[in-house]
DNA sequence: GTCTATAATTAGATAGAC
DNA sequence: GTCTATCTAATTATAGAC
């Protein structure tokens, strides 16, 4: 019964680290729906069922607010190393069916968001070029070994971006309904040959 | 000097129709770089040169704007329809050639706008939804008699968001920077490929 | 930590003079 | 057509009580 708010002895988590999270998570699906302008911090709180006065007492402002949503530290590292450990054969398939399962599970991707958002002109989108830089191309650039393994990675860049964009914000048909197995079998190789087919 | 203001007959174009045009343009170079909620029709007015209250005399309101920007009524069709008159055969290569040129030539593409603009949740991502299925999907999968020919085009789709995302939006190396034609051999085969190459 | 004000700013939209 | 002035509503952000 002393536990509930002690300062130095968490008894369960500091009692608001829940709150925390919840506002997040409300963060993160309505900077994704919205885009950064278009969601207000107000209705975060709403969302996330808390008064917007603590968001500002969480983050300071809706920008600190919003890069704790994107903030991908450590967000699915699991799922990606697996991707490259099986060295270049089939990882075609690998990587567009991880993509898939990933944002399929409406864990609210950090690429959706920052696909939809973009506060200024900078911030967003170079946050965004750096993340597909350090996590994609640098690391499939590193499995290639021939002259244009950078321009290859950067291919691989258009097929995964343009299938997010296509089956998560644009929804267009039929690729929005495909099945999971049916995108990677056909994405899949053509992510394959782009990495390893002969150049054309 | 009695023509400058006739109502009947316009002298020159009316008076208002460059003021208009002024606006348009700064609407959609505006929307293109922060998206709906993030262009205030204030901006688009001193970016155009004139008063906020001639945007809402010509359009109405915000989203009449928005509307009018992004309207593509006999935008581009004279280069969409040099694509499918050539049949299948090297089909890949115009059209990836045609939105290349088509954007690089830095007319305010709607498909940049759409892309990263969105009012709410529908308004926007609906229009260029039936947009691309309209312009690319429909007239893609009418070339095809193939049982898949609407997941075929929708390959196509992937390749086409992907391409202009990565090097328009989010703007990724070496995408970004690289040529017309290195682009136009890469993904025009891939391209080439997903329409006409054998399902894997 | 959580909530109730409330300050300060800004946006969309309108009325009316010229 | 074009501009001035203004109204209304919503938003970010802060101060402070509990």
């Amino acid at each position: 019964m002393t536990e509930h708010t002690s300062p130095g002895r968490p008894g369960r988590w500091r009692s608001g680290a829940q709150s925390r999270q919840r506002v997040l998570d409300a963060a993160r699906e309505l900077f994704q729906r919205n885009g950064y302008a278009g969601t207000t911090v107000r209705a975060v709180a709403t969302e996330a069922g808390v008064d917007p006065a603590m968001v500002f007492y969480f983050f300071g402002n809706k920008q600190g607010l919003f890069a704790a949503a994107v903030d991908m530290s450590a967000q699915l590292p699991p799922a990606i190393d697996a991707i490259f450990d099986g060295g270049l054969d089939g990882i075609g398939e690998r990587v567009v069916r991880t993509l898939l399962e990933n944002m399929d599970k409406s864990e609210r991707a950090p690429l959706a968001i920052l696909t939809r958002s973009g506060p200024g002109d900078d911030q967003t989108e170079t946050l965004l070029r750096q993340y597909i830089d350090r996590e994609i191309t640098g690391r499939l650039a590193a499995l290639l070994d021939t002259p244009d393994a950078a321009l290859r990675a950067g291919m691989v860049n258009v097929q995964l971006l343009g299938l997010a964009v296509a089956r998560y914000v644009v929804r267009v048909e039929p690729i929005a309904s495909a099945s999971v197995d049916e995108l990677t079998t056909r994405l899949g190789a053509v992510v394959q040959h782009c990495l390893t087919g002969s150049a054309s």
